[in-house]
DNA sequence: GCAAGAGTTCAAAACGTTTTAAATTCTGTT
DNA sequence: AACAGAATTTAAAACGTTTTGAACTCTTGC
């Protein structure tokens, strides 16, 4: 393998020089840059990591510690990640140090991992409202990115979307159709982004002078079954009228909260409409669904890029930086006008 | 963080001295290694891998590149094989590469790797009978280790059970019941331990001159539903006389096997015997089913640690070693003498 | 008192890069 | 012709470890 001092002596250069033309520094000759990368083509240079590590003091490695249920299912969420972060990564020449954590105790993996002194940061994902591996972090002044934010505002690096507005935009779509009575079915709240979700279709129903009873918002893990039966629950009627709308954490929860309309005999969307919030899954088509499902929608996988961005740059040096991006609102066939007589709000 | 410069000021030593104070060489005073062992803890040294590498001119990274589905399922054996690898490669000083293959070629992933240049070597799993995976970094000259192999007799490092054995335990134990007919589900072919198993199926199938004819013998992935349908299609005898005994390449297989002889109104183990290969993942417990399955057992997990162990030492010079263990048996309650009547073979 | 040998320790080189500070060459101005 | 200043290049240090070959200290036996 070919080494800066090797090209150098080729064309008489100092490794010194060498390294600056192919790192383009302005102050090198045009003319010998272009010899240097020939030279450098020619005898297949590639850079040494491990010396550029040693004197940059950066390792090119960050961890990524993955929570292992007890049952050992894994989630699709978790192999689009890690696919599109392998990939973001590597195109900045990093490389991803994977952990599992089979512990109770959140932080432990993390400091295991930084015991090894090998890692220049972590990624965080599934944040917590008060997530202990933010302020483990913080103090021992590691760099790191969160997948989405533990609060609305926060002061370390994150990327993710706004949840607040996608619960905002569901609810104004579905009472610009003229619901008056929207139920949300939302995720686990030991989550953070359920609570921006509720926080969001709260403001938003009392923007429109609505009131939605505790007993049409449910909170659930994010399962078709879930879905299914918190929906049956409330068409029943048992607790008041029965919603015309309902808000849904994921496609998977719509699909089940559509299946129990149709089992009550209702229609999507004329009696009922629903709306779900899509993460791009490839097993979690909103499309698929009869009729399709009307989304806000955010790619998991387009997060991946973002993610690695900021921790890299963060990494070299660069300020801490919170990027929130709103979703997208599609909208399909699932959402359509309040049935007739359906206009009543709860009270 | 302390380095080894400042551990010997302290102590008046040279680098090279507490260097070889702490990697245990034998021509350092022990009353000297005492004390500089003393005055690390106190500094909490830790030695910085990257000058490490850099001087002996290795990364302390392996990869491993995960071969993800289509439709993105994960499946269970994968997550039990990350754990058990990070623990054990990191007990060996030994860091962890993931990478995600979604391409048809399947030697492109690997290539992507190397080119980045960082690491040692590769595990390698799920090993197809051509597998050009080892042609290629064989050629390259990479180290790897093989995690079960493509062929009996192969001349690169591998860890694995003796998948002949499997079902040569498997067939003695049933004729040793007095079996005669004996069905094999197995699975996917296009997998080498496959061939394996059937191999050692026909050979102690033979060895008692006994045969068994085509249409018992299932090949096909190893899901309950497979098992099910296979098994309910042989109970069904429209290709002679119904198996007494099936031998089935999982738990989960066997699972289904005992549900379709359950459908058929038959009794396990007094009609039918099953058995089955445990890999002892979380979510498939022999011995939760009803009767509790005998098997062939070998944890996955155990191969963690060889496997680890095999290729640090590969990539530190050691030859290629081949290791092979023997699958235990455990009969517990799905196997039993052949009922009345099932003595006659196939002809 | 000295040589041989074992037991310890050390200085220096090496790994391949980046970076600092200094040196050299070139260009234009007076 | 001299000089300032810009443009370009270089030597050397630095990163922290391992390793080579030499050097030093202590025994032991004569």
């Amino acid at each position: 393998m070919a080494t800066l001092k090797e090209i150098g002596a080729e064309l008489g250069l100092s490794p010194a020089t060498v390294s600056r033309a192919l790192n383009g520094f302005p102050e090198v000759n045009k003319h010998t840059v272009d010899r240097v990368r020939e030279v450098a083509e020619r005898l297949g240079y590639r850079p040494n990591r491990v010396a550029q590590r040693l004197v940059t003091g950066r390792s090119g490695m960050v961890g990524l510690i993955i929570k292992i249920r007890r049952d050992m299912s894994a989630d699709q969420t978790f192999f689009e990640m890690l696919t599109g972060l392998t990939a973001a990564l590597g195109a900045m020449d990093t490389d991803l140090v994977l952990a599992v954590d089979q512990d109770e105790d959140p932080v432990t993996p993390y400091r295991k991992l930084l015991e090894r002194d090998i890692l220049d940061g972590f990624i965080l994902n599934a944040p917590l409202p008060d997530d202990p591996r933010v302020t483990f972090l913080q103090e021992k002044g590691i760099p790191f990115v969160m997948h989405g934010q533990t609060a609305p505002d926060v002061n370390y690096a994150c990327f993710g979307i706004d949840n607040a507005a996608v619960s905002e935009d569901a609810v104004r779509l579905l009472t610009s159709l003229g619901h008056r009575r929207v139920a949300l079915i939302n995720g686990q709240s030991r989550y953070a982004f359920a609570g921006d979700r509720l926080r969001g279709f709260a403001a938003a129903i009392a923007a429109e002078g609505l009131h939605v009873p505790e007993a049409f918002i449910a909170t659930d893990a994010e399962t078709e079954v879930n879905g299914y039966t918190h929906a049956l629950a409330m068409l029943a009627g048992r607790h008041g009228p029965a919603p015309t709308a309902f808000v849904c954490a994921s496609t998977l929860v719509a699909a089940g909260v559509m299946r129990a309309v149709k089992d009550r005999g209702l229609r999507v969307p004329e009696d009922v409409s629903v709306i779900g919030h899509d993460d791009a899954l490839p097993r979690m088509d909103a499309v698929g669904l009869e009729p399709a499902l009307t989304v806000t929608r955010a790619a998991l996988r387009d997060a991946c890029v973002p993610l690695a961005e900021l921790l890299v740059t963060h990494v070299k040096g660069a300020p801490a930086e919170q990027r929130i991006e709103r979703a997208e609102l599609i909208v399909r066939g699932s959402t359509g006008p309040v049935p007739k007589g359906g206009e009543t709000p709860w009270r």
